[in-house]
DNA sequence: GTTATGCGTCTT
DNA sequence: AGACGCATAACG
C-alpha cells in the first residue's frame, strides 16, 4: 500500500499538491499539521496537510516530503472549512487563504546556502575575481548565505558565478529551513545544590566574607527565595540585592549560583488579578440585551444600533460574562484604528488575564503565543480582541463573535488576496460553531440595516445616550455665504473661531476635523500650472511639511521640494490644498496661546506614537486637536465640548456610491465626541452645500432617513444590498496590451451576463508603481445566482489565460468591492 | 509565489 | 559567437 498526502501550500494556485509519504508519516500526519516539501527545482516550501490518502496520482510520480514539522496540527478542520469558504466566496485560492491566516513566522522558507568544498584542492589560479572573492571569504567562515555572496561580488545576479564554482567543486550548495519563531527564555538563577544545607550556606557565606558584593547576592537571593517561595529572575536579584551582573556571572562561574532559562510569554496581562465589578445595565442596554438574546435564541445575527456614547461596550461585556460562563471562546472583533489602549484595558479590567489581543501592530513572535494559546484552548486566551486577521486563530469552541463598528469600511481586506470582508466572514465563521454573533454600530451600514429590516437579522437599539447625556447640537455653516460677506479667516469661518474661543476659555478641549482624502496638499508652480508628479504613478506628489519632502502615497517614493519649478524653471511654487498641518499652522496664529496638536498617518508613527497623543489630550495636556479619520473611533475624551468640521464637502463629493453613507457614518462619529458627559456638546459642520439632504439628516440624527432614500438610489442603479458587484481590476505595464486585454475581457463577459457589465475603466489613479490599471465592474441582481455568476467569470479568465498576449496580464477580483 | 527554460536582442 | 534580459511555463 502506497502512502499519499494533498497539501495547501501557500502560493496563489488553484491546486493542492500531492506528495508521497511512508506508512508511517502517513498514520502520524493529520490535517492542519505543517511539513517542509521540495517544490520546484531547489526550494523548500512549508506546506499543510489536507488530506491523507491512498490513491497515486496517475500522470507523475509524487515527490517524497523534505520533513515534518508540526507534532500536532496547528490548524483545526473549523478552520480550513472557513478557508474553503474564503477561497470559493472571494475567488481567492486555498494557498492564499492559507498564507494570510497564519501568523508569518509559520511558513518557514529554505534559505540556500553555500558551503566550502574540503575534499577538493582548489587552484587559486583557475578561479576568476569574482570567484576568488567567494572562496577567499568561505576560508573564514563555512557557510555562506545568498545575500551575503550579493555584498561580497557586490553584484544582484550571482548565479553564474556560483555555477562555475559548483563546476570547479570549489563550493557546495545545501537548502536549509529556518524556525522563525523563537521562545523569549528568561534567565533565572537558584543556588547551588550543594549549598542547600544550613551549615553549607553558613560556610559559604564564611567564604565570601572577603567579597561582600557577593555574599550579598547570595543573602538576598536566600531571602527571595524565602518570601515567593517562585523562581527567580536574575533581573530580580540584580535589583533586590544591588549587584551587578558581573558579580552574579562570577558567583555563577564558581558554581555557587545556577542559571536557567524557562520559556515565557511575551504576551501577558500585568494588571491587576481582581475582577472589577461589571456596571449595572441601564434600562434601554437592558432592553437591547433582551432583545439580543431573543435575536441569539432564533439563531440570528443580531445587529445593535446604539448612538455613540450608549454603552454598547457594557451590553458586549455582559455578553461575552455569559460566554465565558459556558466556558465557551468570545471573539470581539474591530477595526484596526478603533483597537485603542482604553478599550483593551476596559475589558481587562473586567476580564483580567482572560484576554488576549491579536492585531498587525504586534510582531510576528506575539502572534504566535496568541495563536499557540488559543489552540492549546488555554484560559488566558479565551476572550480575544483584535483587528480583522483574529478571526483566523485556531478557535475549537466560539460562542460569542462581537463585530463592533460593524460599519467600517476598514474591515473589507483590499490587497492582497483574499479580499474578505471580516464582518461577514465572521457570520459565517459564526455558524460554522453554531456561535453566537452581534455587529454593532452608531450607523450601520446600509447592508447590515437592510438585512435587519427584512427580518435576516435580529435587531436591538439603545436611542439614549449613557447617564442620559444629550446628543450634541449640530449646527451648519454655509461656507459660500460666509465668504461672500468676507467672514473667513483662512479655513476658518467667524462663527466657528468665536466657539473655539468661547469654548477655550471655558477651559473645555476642541477637535477639529479635516478629512485627508481628496485635500492631500500638493505643490503648484503659479507661474505655469505645473504640479510635480510621481515618476511610477499617476498622481501629484503630496507636500509634507514636517520634512519638507514631496512624497507618493501609493509607491513611497519621495524627494526633497524643489526649489524651482520643474517645468518652466520659476521660483514661484505655492502649497496648495489643505490637510491637517495648513489648519494646525493657521490655528497657530489664530490662538497663539492654546496648545494644538496634529493627528494624523505622520504623527502617529511608530508603535505608541498614537497612545502618546490620545493619552496627552485625555490629560488636558493640549487644548485643540487637529485630525484625521482617525479621531472618530473608540476616543472617549471627557473634557471635549466643541467638535468641528473643517470642509464636509470631500466627503460628498466622492465619485462613488458610498459616498454618501460614508459621509453619514463619518460626520456622525465625529460629532459623537463631543459632549460625551453631562454637559451638551456642540458640532459646527462647515460646508459650501449645507442644505445637502446628507448634511440635514446628520444635523437631525436621521439615520432612518438617510437610510430609505439611500436604499432607494442604490435599488435604481442596481447596487448593493439588493444586488451584489465583483470588481474585476486588471494590471498591466503596456498601456495598449492592457486596453486590449480588458476590453476583451469585457466583451467575453457581456456575451455571457448583458448588460449588468460596466468598464472597463481607469481608476481615478490609472498608473501604480509604472503598472496601468483598468476597472470592470459586474452587477448581480438577486435573482441571479452568484456562485454561478463565479463560475460564468472563472470560466472565462480560462479562455483569456489562452490567449498568450493577454496571459501576463494580472486580473484580480474583488467580491463585494467597497 | 519562485525559478529554470527558451527566445530574442544587444554586445564583443 | 556569446552575454544578457525578459516572457513563459511549470511547480506534485
Amino acid at each position: 500500500m502506497e502512502y499519499f498526502i494533498n497539501v495547501i501550500l501557500p502560493i496563489p494556485l488553484e491546486k493542492l499538491f500531492t506528495y508521497s509519504v511512508s506508512k508511517s508519516e502517513a498514520e502520524f500526519l493529520r490535517p492542519g499539521m505543517r511539513i517542509g516539501v521540495p517544490f520546484g527545482k531547489s526550494k523548500i516550501y512549508t506546506a499543510l496537510v489536507y488530506s491523507v490518502h491512498n490513491k497515486p496520482p496517475v500522470v507523475y510520480e509524487a515527490k517524497e516530503i523534505h520533513r515534518i514539522l508540526d507534532e500536532h496540527p496547528i490548524v483545526n478542520l473549523y478552520q480550513l472549512e472557513h478557508w474553503q469558504w474564503i477561497a470559493d466566496y472571494y475567488m481567492c485560492s486555498l494557498g492564499e487563504v492559507f498564507r494570510s491566516a497564519v501568523p508569518s513566522a509559520f511558513l518557514l522558507e529554505s534559505e540556500t546556502l553555500i558551503l566550502r568544498n574540503d575534499r577538493v584542492e582548489v587552484l587559486e589560479s583557475d578561479l576568476e575575481d569574482d570567484e576568488f572573492l567567494v572562496y577567499e571569504a568561505l576560508q573564514h567562515q563555512s557557510t555562506l548565505k545568498v545575500h551575503e555572496v550579493n555584498s561580497i561580488v557586490d553584484k544582484k545576479n550571482i548565479l553564474p558565478i556560483l555555477n562555475r564554482l559548483l563546476e570547479k567543486k570549489v563550493i557546495l550548495l545545501k537548502e536549509e529551513m529556518y524556525e522563525q519563531y523563537k521562545p523569549k527564555l528568561v534567565r533565572y538563577v537558584k543556588l547551588d545544590t550543594k549549598y542547600l544545607s544550613e551549615e553549607k550556606l553558613e560556610a559559604l557565606l564564611e567564604s565570601l566574607s572577603r567579597a561582600p558584593k557577593q555574599s550579598q547576592v547570595v543573602l538576598s537571593l536566600f531571602q527571595l527565595q524565602a518570601v515567593k517561595k517562585k523562581p527567580i529572575k536574575v533581573s530580580e536579584l540584580e535589583e533586590t540585592s544591588g549587584g551587578s551582573k558581573a558579580v552574579i556571572k562570577s558567583l555563577v562561574d564558581k558554581e555557587i549560583l545556577e542559571e536557567y532559562f524557562i520559556r515565557t510569554d511575551r504576551v501577558k496581562y500585568e494588571g491587576e488579578e481582581e475582577n472589577f465589578a461589571l456596571k449595572e445595565l441601564n434600562q434601554y442596554q437592558q432592553q437591547a440585551f433582551k432583545d439580543i438574546s431573543r435575536g441569539f435564541e432564533d439563531k440570528k445575527t443580531v445587529l445593535l444600533h446604539g448612538v455613540t456614547s450608549s454603552g454598547k461596550t457594557e451590553v458586549y461585556v455582559k455578553l461575552i460574562e455569559e460566554c465565558i460562563r459556558l466556558g465557551k471562546q468570545a471573539l470581539y472583533l474591530l477595526p484596526e484604528i478603533a483597537l485603542t489602549t482604553q478599550l483593551i484595558s476596559r475589558l481587562q479590567d473586567y476580564f483580567g488575564e482572560k484576554v488576549s489581543v491579536y492585531h498587525s501592530k504586534y510582531n510576528i513572535q506575539e502572534r504566535v503565543e496568541v495563536w499557540n494559546n488559543v489552540l492549546a484552548k488555554k484560559p488566558k486566551a479565551q476572550i480575544v480582541i483584535g483587528a480583522r486577521s483574529a478571526l483566523f486563530l485556531p478557535y475549537s469552541d466560539l460562542g460569542l463573535i462581537i463585530v463592533d463598528e460593524e460599519h467600517e469600511g476598514s474591515f473589507k481586506q483590499f490587497d492582497p488576496a483574499p479580499r474578505y470582508h471580516a464582518r461577514d466572514a465572521a457570520i459565517v465563521l459564526a455558524n460554522l460553531h453554531q456561535s453566537n454573533i452581534i455587529l454593532g454600530s452608531a450607523t450601520p451600514s446600509i447592508e447590515s440595516f437592510f438585512n435587519a429590516q427584512t427580518g435576516k437579522y435580529g435587531y436591538a437599539q439603545i436611542k439614549r445616550r449613557y447617564g442620559n447625556v444629550l446628543m450634541p447640537e449640530i449646527e451648519l455653516l454655509d461656507l459660500k455665504e460666509h465668504t461672500r460677506k468676507k467672514r473667513m479667516k483662512g479655513h476658518f469661518s467667524k462663527r466657528l473661531l468665536e466657539e473655539i474661543k468661547e469654548t477655550l476659555d471655558a477651559g473645555e478641549q476642541v477637535i477639529l476635523f479635516q478629512n485627508r482624502r481628496g485635500y492631500a496638499p500638493i505643490v503648484e508652480c503659479t507661474t505655469c500650472g505645473h504640479s510635480p508628479q510621481c515618476s511610477n504613478c499617476d498622481v501629484s506628489l503630496t507636500f509634507h511639511q514636517y520634512k519638507k519632502q514631496l512624497r507618493c502615497h501609493y509607491c513611497g517614493y519621495h524627494m526633497a521640494l524643489p526649489e524651482s519649478c520643474q517645468a518652466c524653471g520659476s521660483l514661484s511654487l505655492d502649497t496648495k490644498g489643505f490637510g491637517t498641518e495648513q489648519v494646525e499652522k493657521e490655528l497657530e496664529t489664530l490662538f497663539p496661546d492654546a496648545k494644538t496638536w496634529r493627528m494624523d498617518l505622520d504623527t502617529t508613527r511608530g508603535k505608541h506614537g498614537y497612545e502618546k497623543i490620545i493619552t496627552a489630550f485625555e490629560q488636558q495636556e493640549m487644548d485643540i486637536l487637529v485630525g484625521t479619520q482617525m479621531l472618530t473611533k473608540g476616543l472617549d475624551f471627557r473634557n471635549v465640548s466643541l467638535v468641528g468640521i473643517m470642509n464636509a464637502d470631500s466627503l460628498l463629493n466622492f465619485p462613488d456610491y458610498r459616498a454618501h453613507e460614508r459621509c453619514f457614518q463619518l460626520l456622525t462619529q465625529v460629532a459623537g465626541r463631543a459632549g460625551r458627559t453631562k454637559k451638551q456638546g456642540r458640532v459646527l459642520i462647515q460646508s459650501y452645500n449645507p442644505y445637502h439632504q446628507i448634511l440635514k439628516q446628520v444635523s437631525t440624527n436621521d439615520y432612518e432617513g438617510m437610510f430609505k432614500e439611500q436604499l432607494y438610489e442604490r435599488e435604481q442603479y442596481n447596487y448593493p444590498p439588493q444586488n451584489r458587484i465583483i470588481r474585476i481590476t486588471f494590471k498591466h505595464k503596456e498601456y495598449n496590451r492592457l486596453n486590449e486585454a480588458a476590453e476583451w475581457f469585457a466583451q467575453a463577459l457581456r456575451n455571457a451576463l448583458g448588460i449588468n457589465v460596466l468598464g472597463p475603466e481607469y481608476p481615478p489613479v490609472a498608473r501604480i508603481r509604472n503598472q496601468f490599471l483598468k476597472n470592470v465592474m459586474v452587477k448581480i441582481p438577486q435573482n441571479q445566482s452568484l456562485p454561478k455568476t463565479k463560475t460564468v467569470i472563472k470560466r472565462i479568465e480560462k479562455s483569456f489565460n489562452s490567449v498568450s498576449q493577454y496571459r501576463s496580464v494580472r486580473v484580480i477580483y474583488n467580491v463585494d468591492h467597497i
